[in-house]
DNA sequence: TGAATAGTGTCTGTGAGACAATATTAT
DNA sequence: ATAATATTGTCTCACAGACACTATTCA
């Protein structure tokens, strides 16, 4: 068959000729939550957390998964990302960054479905707690090395663990090829997402002021330090983390008082 | 409708309650070119390249595109992306990486198409010249201010420009939105994936061993440099490059003569 | 010999790592 | 007074930018 025009085409064109799949748009939530210290003197501790959501349909009924959902045929898949954050979380207006597309035949056991993952970013205290009924923050503890990372999440309530394998894709990068090793509470291939999601966050924390989304308007700068050191999992030094975080801040004349120790300024991000 | 059980859920299952849509994986094929000088003394000037493909079908007809085509339903993306390398380029085993998923309802005037672009480098003299007869290498050269980013894409025989707006998507990091302005030449949002595909080398390359992807296994350092260099669009001063690069590199006994000047040796790239 | 590239030496300033020291609060 | 955190000072070392200098080849 010939055409004349793009016009003649589109109009002959029979959208069913090829086999058409499904996607689901997933989100990594993250955000640093505090636990409240017994010690007056002491503050706060910090953790770095992920929203799951209790799956209450097959498949994996029971199990945790990220919140997600199917793209409709005519939204945007960013859009459906946002539109998910809303349903899900009752969050907006916060980064978000699309993260990886899985696509392994066999990820869903229902049918071919690939998922557009997504990270997003948020100051747990700027939620309403509205999340919705099934949704959970849960703790993340990492421990790593050469080949394996193993995951703990813990919600308060529920402790899950799961292990993902790692080995370097090729020599010249530092991108990982990852598998599923140990897990059987968290749904479809989403370790793989969080494990993916966690070591983007942990680079781009390093060169970017992306850790600024997960801080309220004005901290000081022990939170913020204690917010870095929980996300990379170190202990940092004080007067090198003032003098690097310095260029990025600036002072406020508000103080943090009350702990019984020395008060602390409070310090807002400065765009350049 | 309620199951007591995964097996009885999946048995049930109709997957064609969901509107589904089709997926395409389209590649971005950068190398660096030679162009022979005609001075015996002067090195041969270096050219950053992407392979196009000349579409011969609607839609845009007689337009350029990214090698890339439909992911079969129970094929892997990535295996997908192989599977086009191999027959528009004749190329395998080389540097392949996701860049991002395109999934505007509106990038595909047919019917709605979510492209999910990789980015591979190859050394172009590794290339049987297999490339299939509609393919062929395009010269970039880029016009960037704060604003917008001019293309202007050279084969030799045909010229193509492009403009494509960029703003930052949020303060925190410095990720584009990029937009087309102009561009009656590229089919479907591909100019889009080009610049996305070159901001995402230029950065890796500074921070990886990427670039030794489009490298033969035996180079001078003046030709890494001049890859370096027309990769980042902008000279580098000599010791300091030869000091970055010194870890990289292990000194060969072989050297490259001939030219006008003094020898230079040989290196090679050096895993660690 | 001269054009062109290859390769080294060195000065300077920036900035991170490390550790020490001082400051300030609530109980 | 003391525990705990806040904040600053300073020494050292690694390294990038800048520029000058030497080395070697072929027509």
């Amino acid at each position: 068959m010939k055409f004349h025009s793009e016009e003649e085409f589109l109009k002959a064109y029979d959208p069913s000729q090829f086999e058409r799949l499904s996607l689901t748009a997933d989100i990594l939530i993250f955000s640093v939550s505090d636990e409240v210290s017994d010690n007056y003197r002491k503050l706060n501790k910090k953790h770095f957390s992920v929203l799951l959501v209790k799956r209450e349909n097959y498949p994996f009924k029971d199990t945790w998964c990220l919140p997600g959902g199917f793209v409709a045929i005519d939204e945007d898949i960013e859009d459906a990302a946002k539109r998910i954050l809303k349903d899900e979380a009752n969050i907006s207006d916060i980064y978000l960054e699309q993260l990886y597309t899985f696509g392994n035949p066999k990820r869903d056991p229902r049918m071919r479905i690939v998922s557009v993952s997504y990270m997003a970013l948020i100051d747990k205290n700027k939620l309403d707690s509205k999340i919705s009924s099934n949704a959970s923050w849960f703790h993340i503890s990492l421990l790593e090395d050469d080949k394996e990372i193993l995951v703990t999440l813990d919600n308060g309530i529920d402790t899950i663990k799961f292990k993902v394998g790692k080995s370097l894709k090729e020599k010249t990068t530092d991108r990982y090829q990852f598998k599923v090793l140990e897990n059987d509470r968290i749904a479809f291939d989403h370790p793989l997402v969080i494990v993916s999601g966690i070591e983007r966050l942990k680079n781009k924390i390093a060169y970017t002021d992306i850790v600024f989304n997960m801080m309220p308007e004005y901290f000081t700068l022990g939170e913020l330090q204690r917010v870095y050191e929980v996300i990379l999992g170190k202990k940092l030094l004080d007067p090198a983390f003032r003098r690097i975080i310095s260029n990025k801040v600036e002072k406020t004349d508000k103080m943090r008082t009350g702990g019984g120790h020395r008060p602390s300024y409070l310090f807002r991000y400065k765009t350049k």
